[in-house]
DNA sequence: ACCTGAACACCGTTCAAGT
DNA sequence: ACCTGAACACCGTTCAAGT
């Protein structure tokens, strides 16, 4: 048939898929758009038919990974349906352990500049308009409610609580997946160990 | 005279200063060598005289940033001669400060690749032959061999100390300079808030 | 020793042209 | 509607050549 040639609606799709794949085995820094295009055998301005920029592009792959992350977040949630302060060192387990696995997913979703424009502009494209890591903020937003009814020793700040299990939870991810902190042993045990100590969130 | 037209070994630190002033002002994804050069008023091969590679400028003016930063964690450890926590506290909220002010060191710190290169191969390069953070890697032994003696409510196992403490620190610097964290207030004082409150190192 | 200019292999992006 | 090929303005890097 005459379609022989073209890829239609398929190229999109495939853009994204081969796009990622690519990212994950060269790396951010070595990802170009006319990589892509040619492992999806089309020329390299046929993309442009599909998305307005290399940006563009690089903003759905991330749209895609971040549904990933917020379902690894929302199943960790999950494990422990009454139970805020688990919910929040389970969700600090799962965000730590999602980037150790896929260290080139970090500068995707938070690391390029690119990040802010998913979060402003492309709210709407995510699963259920919800913006991302919501998941993570309600937990925080019940956990500052409870801590107001029995004073206990941590904070009902909600921006208290907010940065300071977000940003703990990040910074590990972050120097561990980049290599910047050494350790010997097992890295997720030790994160285990900090995230369900006495001292975080207690 | 002959040297007229020649930059001679001033060429090599204007390169470095030039080319700082460049990242600042337009960010780590739009530097270029070719630019550098430009502003040096110099051929754009220039630069290979004095750096094997890109990535050499890059890691000279990373060498460069990265000595403003121990200074100023070596000022905040000053402050608390005698008190190890009050030390790190201090070292946490100027490491946050430092990279609110200048976002764009973060990724020439941290973000980049290349840093695992600074650490490994160019440690001999650094002031003193220190390498990165041992202003704040000393504090944290220093705490860890205290916690073993009088025991308090924080561990002993450094490793423990040293990625809780850090990744908090590291996390809240990136969250907020890279504005994934929003806040209407003041940061600084948030940040603040946080290291001194009851639940931090205690 | 220090710098230049041409050249090469890559980029992202645009646009007229083909089916 | 979907894709191509030539063209443009940028890259990093190499190398023979100039002073």
């Amino acid at each position: 048939m005459t379609n022989e040639n073209y890829h239609h609606e398929n190229l999109k799709a495939e853009l994204i898929t081969k796009g990622l794949k690519l990212l994950d085995e060269e790396g951010y820094e070595k990802f170009s758009l006319r990589k892509v295009a040619k492992v999806c055998n089309v020329s390299h301005t046929a993309p442009y038919r599909h998305f307005k920029s290399k940006d563009d592009l690089i903003i759905a792959i991330a749209i895609e990974i971040q549904h990933r992350f917020n379902q690894s977040l929302q199943e960790a949630v999950d494990k422990y349906p009454n139970d805020t302060k688990s919910q929040i060192k389970e969700m600090g387990y799962s965000y730590v352990k999602f980037f150790i696995e896929n260290p080139e997913y970090l500068r995707l979703l938070f690391l390029s500049d690119l990040v802010k424009n998913i979060k402003n502009d492309y709210c709407e494209l995510l699963e259920d308009g919800d913006p991302p890591f919501r998941t993570f903020y309600n937990a925080i937003e019940r956990l500052s409610a409870e801590n107001q009814n029995n004073a206990t020793g941590s904070s009902a700040d909600p921006n208290e609580l907010a940065l300071s299990c977000w940003g703990l939870v990040h910074g590990m991810a972050i120097l561990i997946s980049k290599k910047d902190f050494s350790y010997d042993g097992d890295y997720l045990e030790l994160v285990r160990k900090i995230l369900w100590s006495g001292t975080f969130l207690n």
